[in-house]
DNA sequence: AACTGTGAAGACTTTCACAGCA
DNA sequence: TGCTGTGAAAGTCTTCACAGTT
């Protein structure tokens, strides 16, 4: 394994323990189990406990898990213990709706800033956010310290715009477009395709019809 | 392996393949071969022919892939040479900008309903597509013969109408839901969640920092 | 020479099963 | 008794490497 012996998957899986404990904390549960997480989550407990046990040693025999202390161990673990900057760049529908999302905010990520090459959306606020000319890009990323950025620009720019975001000191760079981006090695990129979601579901649909 | 042998995350990858052979053919490309997808799509060349074969000899030794000819053959696979109606459950933000995205004729989805709470969306049109009350669920889904329902409801009511999307007889959902639903297991489901997206984002940022 | 398809090896991930703590 | 953390085994997925086709 790669980096200190962590799977990918296991960090895939961190975000979703952590959106069940803030459940549970807002339900008032103080303490929870290996085995009351797996169920409600469709894994096995001994994943749950081979997953948290990765990161260090967060439970007690007997007793289980602190709910609050995983919180805070998980959100150190993500790296989301501290806040974020992040911008948007392209304000279709989608860019509208992600800066308009309050969902965020919780997760410690800010976003700082949009863009857009449409004049009639230059200057106006989305989200309470403001949207700025793409010329702009560089000009922020670097005075804001933006890290990262969600792109919800047409496949067509998408290459060109990564490029300039990740010349410009972004990091990683959370893909909407539909196309696969090249750019510097030393960016993280991760894609989002809806489209593909549901290819992929109507996949399983149809795999369980025939199965029957 | 579970399914004719075919691993899970093969599976993943054929939807990439098809929007990357969609481009070649737009381009004007006939034909390409394992190597070139690979290098397009930050895959290995074994990978490639590895996952094409699960499903088929779709290439040719000494010539490679066929564009035209794949593409139909995944579609095939993926089971989106048929068409399949889908509906939106939950018209905020997110719902709309779903609605409005026109990337799903091309990949075989058609939106037939949408459906919300809010008395002042429902008669309304989105992108074309009526917004029904939710208590016409039901009807709409047995009606219109509706597999696939994009769920963009609070999380507070999602496994309500997930409930009631697979009692009606949907068998696919894709969930934007920030929960895990809880529904009888003949139904599929895939969360979709754009904040854990960025948490994964961070965390690789943070560590390609730290590698440094 | 340029490729595919695929056994076999290797790498990675999950599950089992249990020693040991509360 | 109820639980964690973890070696060891089992299972899954990827890569290597090459026989065979065009």
């Amino acid at each position: 394994m790669k980096n200190g012996d962590v799977p990918e998957a296991a960090v895939g899986r961190i975000s979703l323990y952590l959106r069940h404990l803030e459940q549970l904390r807002r339900e008032g549960r103080q303490r929870t189990s290996s085995g009351r997480i797996a169920r409600r989550l469709h894994l096995s407990d001994a994943q749950v406990r081979r997953d948290l046990a990765y990161f260090g040693h967060f439970g007690r025999p007997g007793l289980g898990y602190e709910v609050d202390g995983l919180i805070d161990a998980l959100r150190g673990v993500l790296g989301t213990d501290k806040s974020w900057a992040v911008i948007v760049v392209g304000v279709g529908d989608l860019g509208r709706a992600l800066l308009r999302y309050r969902g965020f905010q919780r997760r410690s990520f800010r976003i700082v800033a949009a863009f857009d090459v449409a004049p009639g959306k230059i200057g106006r606020r989305v989200g309470g956010v403001r949207v700025h000319a793409l010329e702009d890009l560089e000009r922020v990323v670097t005075e804001q310290e933006v890290h990262l950025a969600i792109l919800t620009v047409p496949a067509a720019a998408a290459n060109d715009v990564a490029g300039r975001l990740v010349d410009a000191g972004a990091e990683g760079i959370l893909n909407f477009s539909p196309t696969t981006l090249q750019v510097a090695e030393r960016a993280a990129v991760k894609p989002v395709d809806v489209g593909a979601s549901l290819e992929q579901l109507a996949f399983q649909v149809a795999r369980k019809q025939t199965a029957r």
